[in-house]
RNA sequence: GGUGGCGUAGUUCAGUUGGUUAGAAUGCCGGCCUGUCACGCCGGAGGUCGCGAGUUCGAGUCUCGUCGUCACCGCCA
């Protein structure tokens, strides 16, 4: 080894040592008379002494360091003069005796210190100078500490982790794939997995009952804050198990990342939610529950009265803000305005404002009397010094808009602290979903859920209606995992195909493997995965997944260090039998 | 595919109704400095105002296009 120690480990016990420090030079501070150097490593900084008067040659060498040259230094651990508190190893310094420069550097386009001065474009670029920096390290660290966990946690539970293919066969349903030419095969390609769903299945039938694979998956789509084109998942399946068997297991792996990440111990069940109740008081399917304000329909109450907004449409409802009744003109003005924005979509804001001296005032105080708005107070339980906000129109838009203005009021009052995890299970989800443009209905869930008993009946009548065997789980408002019971039966796995618009030659050509499969004994099985770098963000706790992948991608999809998506050669182009049309 | 923000020194940003020589901070380079740790003080260098058209006597500033980037909508079983 190089090194003696490590750059964050030595304090004032080692007083006396003589030690060899390897790292980078964070930063020189130079006095004339003494020169002080920072180096850093993974595990910390320490401060080298250089003292004009004890060795002249040395310290005019030591000034001639730049910043973030890989330096190796010798010297005796020597308690400060004056100490630096705000670091572990600030009671101590080295005071060199011999150093050599083990690789020089150029000045980095941007400073390597907690608070970077570089812009999220040039960091990007340079990924390997952002990674050195403490709080990208630290959340590098932190994905490798869950992975380590959710390995250990799943071990326990007798889980084998085993891998799957990743160049497989592209399937019409779902997301767009990545497809990879085959050389040997001209005009044929692989494609990459979106998940490792049917493989899973298969280790199923292969009798491995307990599964889990941490995996890369694929999925060509437009990219978000959230979402990368290669992502990581937590794929888990087993066998001779019904849906609350996996709640229960993998709920304990939930409660065994909280504690060991976030030292929280989470006693009670997690709640389950069904679909239609979390649409219904949340606007969505992945609730923010860290905070109530419930969404109350109060269609009942306000249609019919003569107020031409509310009488042509389909949904009434509000949510009730606390302490909201001191909100001026132009703040209302504003809340307006965000509910209008394209992506909200609503038409307006009707407001109530429940005065602290028991007066009522509101935008529709022509149309409505003291005692009619009383009982929408009484529906949305507002109490003096509350305002109701209230929103109308198609049912499922305004739900979608009283969804994000719940959450941006969540926002406003400070109702959601990053420290402060309300996990829930969301159950009960639509089996399929009607897709206007393809006129046909679409799997929400994946093609191979299976639907809940009570349920089968509706096959045949109203295939909407069904529910799905299906859960996701949600933490803060972030889906961080979903899956179902799967259908493991052959006959039932050709219907769910055909009601999805499968023929079924085309059920045979895509699937014909697992429904040949499915012919040798299937076992009843389940599963669910995990999104993880979207579990690592949140526990993280900062927004964006790109801060916890050591080399992401950019929205574009595009790696902007090594500069790819790029052009092939004509000579490989050939090789693929491939021909690139401009469009 | 769509909507919006941003693009000016190595970096982060400012730049007035369109008007002389485009500024600040930080970083970098040089000098001074023996207890710094955001060291301090003095001096210096550093610009294709993303790119291309257009309007104008004159464009960092206005218009159009284009590229890059970020956020959102669509999309993401």
């Amino acid at each position: 080894m190089l090194r003696t120690h490590t750059c964050g480990e030595l304090r004032l016990s080692k007083n006396g040592k003589k030690v060899t420090l390897c790292g980078w030079v964070q930063k020189s501070r130079d006095l004339g008379g003494m020169t002080f150097i920072d180096i850093r490593d993974r595990y910390g900084i320490t401060q080298l002494v250089f003292n004009m008067e004890t060795n002249a040659g040395l310290c005019s060498n030591a000034r001639k360091i730049g910043r973030e040259f890989v330096i190796c230094a010798t010297g005796i651990v020597k308690e400060r003069s004056n100490k630096n508190f705000n670091i572990p190893t600030g009671e101590i310094e080295i005071v060199v005796q011999e150093f050599k420069v083990l690789n020089k550097s150029e000045v980095p386009p941007f400073t390597i210190e907690e608070e970077t001065d570089g812009g999220e474009e040039l960091r990007m670029k340079y990924r390997y100078l952002d990674l050195r920096r403490n709080p990208v390290k630290k959340n590098i660290i932190l994905r490798y500490e869950m992975a380590r966990e959710v390995r250990k946690y799943l071990d326990l539970k007798e889980f084998i982790e085993i891998e799957t293919p990743v160049l497989i066969k592209s399937t019409p349903e779902g997301a767009r794939d990545f497809v990879v030419p085959s050389r040997l095969k001209a005009g044929e390609f692989y494609a990459l997995p979106q998940s490792p769903q049917t493989f899973k299945q298969l280790l199923m039938i292969s009798g491995f009952d307990k599964y889990f694979q941490l995996v890369k998956c694929f999925r060509d789509e437009d990219f978000r804050a959230d979402r990368q084109p290669e992502f990581t998942q937590i794929d888990c399946e087993m066998s001779f198990v019904e849906r609350d068997d996996i709640l229960e297991t993998f709920e304990g792996l939930a409660k065994h990342l909280f504690k060991k990440i976030r030292d929280f111990d989470y006693k009670d069940a997690f709640p389950r939610l069904p679909y239609n109740e979390a649409l219904e008081k949340y606007g969505t399917d992945k609730p923010d529950t860290r905070f109530e304000m419930l969404i109350q329909d109060i269609t009942e109450l306000a249609k019919g009265k003569g107020f031409k907004v509310f009488d042509s449409v389909e949904y009434i409802g509000g949510i009730c803000v606390k302490g909201g009744a001191e909100y001026s003109r132009k703040k209302l003005d504003a809340l307006t305005d965000f509910v209008r924005k394209p992506q909200i979509g609503a038409t307006g804001l009707v407001y109530v404002k429940l005065n602290n001296d028991g007066t009522v005032k509101s935008s529709v105080d022509k149309f409505f009397n003291r005692e009619e708005l009383d009982k929408w107070t009484g529906n949305m339980e507002g109490e003096n010094g509350d305002i109701l906000l209230v929103l109308a129109g198609d049912r499922k838009k305004t739900l979608y808009a009283l969804s994000k203005l719940r959450l941006e009021m969540g926002k406003q009052l400070g109702l959601m602290d990053k420290n402060t995890f309300t996990p829930l299970w969301v159950v009960d989800f639509p089996l399929l979903e009607w897709d206007d443009e393809s006129q046909r209905y679409h799997a929400m869930h994946h093609p191979f859920t299976s639907a809940i008993k009570d349920d089968f009946h509706l096959f045949k009548t109203d295939p909407g209606k069904i529910r799905a065997n299906a859960y996701d789980l949600v933490i803060n408002g972030v889906e961080i995992g979903g899956g179902s019971i799967r259908i493991h039966d052959k006959q039932k796995q050709a219907e769910m195909f055909r009601l999805l618009g499968f023929s079924p030659e085309e059920a045979e050509n895509q699937f014909g493997f697992l429904m040949n499969a499915f012919k040798y004994g299937a076992p009843p099985h389940g599963g669910i995965a995990f999104g993880f770098d979207r579990w690592v963000t949140l526990f993280g706790g900062t927004d964006s997944i790109r801060d916890y992948i050591a080399f992401p991608k950019n929205t574009a999809g595009r790696d902007v260090m090594i500069d790819t998506p790029s052009v092939l050669s004509d000579e490989q182009l050939r090789e693929l039998s491939l021909k690139v049309v401009n469009k």
